[in-house]
DNA sequence: GGAACATTAATACAAACGTATGACTTATTT
DNA sequence: AAATAAGTCATACGTTTGTATTAATGTTCC
């Protein structure tokens, strides 16, 4: 039933088709949607057969979690190094908000230009999330924002944590919807000096950040992210 | 075939059937998209027959075309009328950016605060929407777009176009991604002090569009707003 | 009151969906 | 070389999809 229940040293077969069809699916769910692409469009896309999809993954559900994942992944570690790297040279004074927001938004680019199609999928996933992706996700990005959030608020000691938050929601939102814009434009082939974007990007989010504190005391219930769509 | 073919004084009839289909329509598509909600799954919710829908619209795609322009439209025509309103006290004199970006978001606020499920509609389709759609939206939104875009370069004089364009798409993609988490909390009846939440979201991103101008120059191509997902 | 129309209702249809099955071919192992 | 496993393939099943059809029921106006 399973492909490699005993024995099976190292998957050493296939290496084609099961990854002809995690590109394929990355490019067509990120493209139409989860509900948008069906088997056996991933299928002729890929070139292998509609079994071969059952076969390797067991259900739509479980490919398509596999290919999120597949970048999400290393994606996330790489923000991760890049702080810890920037921390290691700040030599233990707190990093400027503008650094520690390079480190969070600068891997997506990378990934961006190499993988536009992952980038939508990306995107789509984290601003509407499919119900059973939801935890997945969550789980994934718990510890990159808490890495994240403690980072900014060394950097920003006058802040409440609940402004913190919520100004953290509103770059996210940022950054998101760009880059899913972003990735068409690289899908089109529409090459531009991305390096400035990016920088644009630092800055607004940045300045966002560290706009002036509210005279009154804010008050308000966290917003999680990501929202659960389908939920209701 | 048509339902008012001639004669038909005023669309007296119904008022109650169709309307439900809108309501239901914006209810569900709001909650599980287009794909994801059917045809049978709105009949049901608003209580009508599955005949229904295609006698009084003619089809899905014209269903979702309707039930977004319903709220769409004054949503828009209140923006505006919000920053007439603000330039004719202004009396000539450019006006502050951060009142500019109220005009723009307060309308948004009010809405979800009524219509949560329109809400939730209305950034699904400013983030990805339905082919069908884009025309409709783009077109729908384009005057708004102008006329707000003008009253920020007369705020900030020493802008480039391009910058403020692309500043102005960051300031969208914030306010798009927090209004679905936020309509998602109205849902839930999770009573919060919104006025509080506008005013830090004024702040985020007016402190985003006046931070500092980059020093060297800016070169980029124009990013489109709404992007056209499901095109490739 | 009956003709003309508007609306609802029940049912049918072809297409697309995700998944399961069993036969066939290729690899790997002993 | 035989045997066991891994992978591929064509095909089929049961649902669900959006829409079309036709009959039944209200409603309106002369």
């Amino acid at each position: 039933m399973f492909p490699m229940e005993k024995s099976a040293p190292k998957v050493p077969s296939d290496r084609t088709t099961r990854d002809r069809l995690l590109d394929a699916a990355e490019h067509l769910f990120g493209i139409h949607g989860y509900k948008g692409a069906g088997m056996r469009m991933l299928a002729e896309e890929a070139g292998v057969n509609l079994g071969a999809a059952t076969y390797h993954f067991g259900s739509k559900d479980a490919l398509y979690i596999e290919t999120f994942l597949r970048r999400f992944r290393v994606m996330n570690a790489e923000r991760l190094r890049l702080l810890r790297e920037s921390e290691e040279q700040a030599e233990g004074k707190p990093l400027p908000v503008a650094r520690i927001v390079d480190c969070m938004i600068r891997p997506l680019f990378q990934s961006g230009l190499k993988h536009p199609s992952f980038q939508l999928l990306l995107a789509r996933n984290l601003f509407m999330p499919p119900p059973f992706l939801h935890a997945v996700i969550r789980q994934e990005l718990e510890p990159n924002i808490k890495v994240f959030q403690a980072a900014l608020l060394r950097a920003l000691p006058a802040m409440p944590d609940s402004l913190l938050h919520l100004r953290t929601m509103f770059g996210m939102g940022a950054l998101l919807v760009f880059s899913f814009q972003m990735a068409q434009m690289v899908f089109e082939r529409h090459a531009t000096f991305y390096e400035n974007v990016l920088e644009e990007m630092v800055r607004f989010i940045s300045a966002g950040l560290q706009s002036e504190l509210p005279p009154s005391p804010e008050q308000w219930l966290p917003f999680p992210f990501p929202p659960d769509s389908e939920s209701r």
